[in-house]
DNA sequence: GTAGTAACTTAGTATGACCTTC
DNA sequence: GAAGGTCATACTAAGTTACTAC
């Protein structure tokens, strides 16, 4: 690229073109999807009340197959959950089948489920005809409503169906979970485009809630759900323009922390004597966003959503002070659930005067007392944007993973090795972000299955290797014999086959060994949203590994602008 | 400071396409 | 061609941050 840092390039280009928070100047789409209208059941399939047959009303019907589909998750036994969907259930009910209908306990949703699974498995059976045609259905919905021309380019929609009606499954201890997600309308529908573009149309009979043609936002759709009252958008795929953008910046803004990160630590040390306690919160809390890369921790309404926490908002009970443990001092275990309800357990060495201001912040508090309750994350991050502009908390996050990334790949890059083992090497890497981030996934249900496979596999190929070894040494005796070319080739073409099923054994063992490690960890999400992409295209530039090994094709889509910028002395 | 809203990023999981093996 | 395993993708929930009005 003919100025080295071609996206630098772009954005000055970009801020000429788009002052003050314009994001685009003409934008047009065909607007959302929406789910496919409620099919009734077939006559013969039965819903149960109290032992009886009962007919539902369509309404109440719909519903109460969204409940039959999920029978078999853990999700229905459930309180909460059956309290919710019943309690929503009757509000779609007719007034006859209201006051039957009273006790969730004697419904009887089986022979629906029943025929949801037996459809569920024609599905599987469907013919290669019936798939394809489905498949070419699929594509020609995408082709029609997948893309939108934001300025003068065609780009790919995110998210362009909207999201059909439902059971709400929140995560984790949810307590509203099992309501009714209700069916989205033209009618709740925003739509957001230019005004000389083709405005799209609404569905015959009905009409959007509104048009609008705000060019300070990303989005082309919205609409008010109606669990949280909250609002969702159709916006572009990672891969558009306006979404790399904001991506490269987001890893610029993490550089710039880089810079100034020794400056900002020095501070917050300072901070811990501070004479304000207000102070002395907020430098303990950033040294741990810092350290252990914890989320900021926003305050939520009880009562609204699960009880999780970040940093700002931990409570007393979310750590224990060990002045002693396991032979070092002034460990903090923590133990809390942060988003998506994922357990972060950790068990820190922390100075002593972290340790002391912890015991001072928690004095005369019950547990369930806020450990910060002078900080929040609006104080901190004003903080922060004083420090250096554009400094928020999850820059921390950023700065923090991808420079470990940068950092383990150094370390842990052997240049010795073949491409399989610098690939677990690349992979570990990623793992020890990923464990950073506290990025947990359930283990997958076919884990242990898998393994087993695996190391037969292994152990299939160890008896190949040993038989090859012997040929081998066979063949060496032979030649040794008869001294002649035919018996010299045929040593030859043992020796490489032997080298041949080394390197096989190894791939395998390597890939049995980062299977394991990976048990319970994601990778993706760092790979995806923390880790500055250049870092890695850098890094298999310059040991030859093709970028395939390291990004699928949807991530070499997103991350086009990097692999199209990074070279192999980048330097995050 | 507090509370609420809007916009956008980050997150884990369910699903289904695809590949391999028998 | 069925079965089984693996991987990518779709889905949508759950965060963060900025901003506004009191």
């Amino acid at each position: 690229m003919e100025c080295g840092i071609g996206g630098a390039c772009l954005a000055v280009w970009e801020e000429e073109r788009y002052p003050e928070g314009i994001k685009w100047k003409f934008l047009e789409h065909k607007g959302p999807v929406f789910a496919p209208p409620y099919e009734p059941l077939p006559e013969n399939v039965k819903f149960y009340y109290d032992g009886k047959v009962m007919k539902l009303s369509t309404k109440a019907e719909e519903v109460a197959t969204f409940f039959a589909k999920m029978l078999d998750h853990e999700y229905t036994t459930k309180e909460i959950f059956r309290k919710n969907f019943f309690k929503d259930w009757r509000k779609e009910m007719t007034s006859e089948e209201k006051s039957t209908i009273t006790n969730l306990s004697k419904c009887d949703f089986t022979h629906m489920s029943q025929y949801f699974k037996a459809q569920s498995e024609a599905r599987k059976q469907m013919s290669k005809e019936e798939k394809q045609k489905i498949k070419e259905e699929n594509e020609r919905l995408l082709k029609e409503y997948g893309y939108c021309v934001m300025d003068n380019h065609k780009e790919r929609i995110a998210n362009f169906k909207i999201e059909p009606p439902g059971l709400f499954r929140g995560r984790g201890n949810h307590p509203k979970m099992g309501m009714l997600k209700r069916r989205i309308m033209p009618e709740d529908i925003i739509i957001n485009c230019s005004k000389d573009s083709k405005i799209p149309a609404p569905p015959p009979g009905h009409k959007w809630k509104e048009v609008r043609h705000d060019n300070k936002v990303t989005w082309l759709v919205s609409w008010t759900e109606n669990i949280q009252g909250s609002i969702k958008y159709i916006m572009l795929n990672p891969s558009s323009r306006i979404k790399g953008e904001k991506d490269w910046q987001k890893y610029e803004t993490a550089r710039r922390l880089k810079k100034c990160v020794d400056k900002i630590r020095n501070q917050y040390r300072e901070d811990w004597k501070s004479k304000e306690m207000k102070v002395r919160q907020r430098a303990v809390a950033l040294y741990f966003i810092d350290k252990l890369a914890l989320r900021a921790g926003n305050e939520k309404e009880e009562g609204e959503t699960a009880d999780t926490v970040g940093c700002c908002s931990l409570r007393v009970e979310h750590i224990k002070l060990h002045p002693e443990l396991d032979g070092q001092e002034y460990v903090v275990e923590f133990d809390f659930l942060g988003k998506d309800s994922i357990r972060y357990y950790n068990k820190v060495p922390v100075e002593k005067r972290v340790f002391k201001n912890l015991q001072l912040f928690m004095e005369n508090k019950q547990p369930e007392d806020d450990l910060f309750d002078r900080l929040n994350t609006s104080i901190l991050n004003k903080h922060l944007q004083d420090l250096m502009e554009g400094l928020t908390a999850k820059v921390f996050r950023t700065y923090n993973a991808s420079i470990t990334l940068q950092q383990q790949l150094k370390e842990l890059t052997n240049p010795d090795d073949n491409i399989p083992a610098k690939i677990l090497s690349y992979n570990r890497a990623n793992r020890a972000v990923a464990i950073l981030c506290n990025h947990q996934r359930a283990p997958p249900k076919t884990f242990e299955k898998s393994m087993m496979n695996l190391q037969s596999k292994i152990d299939a190929k160890k008896e190949q290797l040993a038989d090859a070894r012997r040929e081998l040494k066979s063949a060496k005796a032979d030649a040794k014999v008869r001294r002649d070319e035919k018996s010299k080739k045929t040593v030859e073409s043992k020796k490489k086959a032997v080298q041949r099923i080394e390197e096989q054994l190894m791939k395998l063992e390597v890939q049995a060994t980062d299977r394991e490690e990976n048990k319970q960890i994601a990778l993706g999400t760092s790979k995806l949203n923390y880790l500055d992409p250049r870092i890695s295209v850098a890094w298999c530039k310059k040991w030859g590994i093709p970028i395939e090994k390291i990004y699928n094709k949807t991530q070499r889509e997103k991350f086009a602008w990097a692999i199209d910028m990074a070279e192999e002395d980048y330097e995050f």
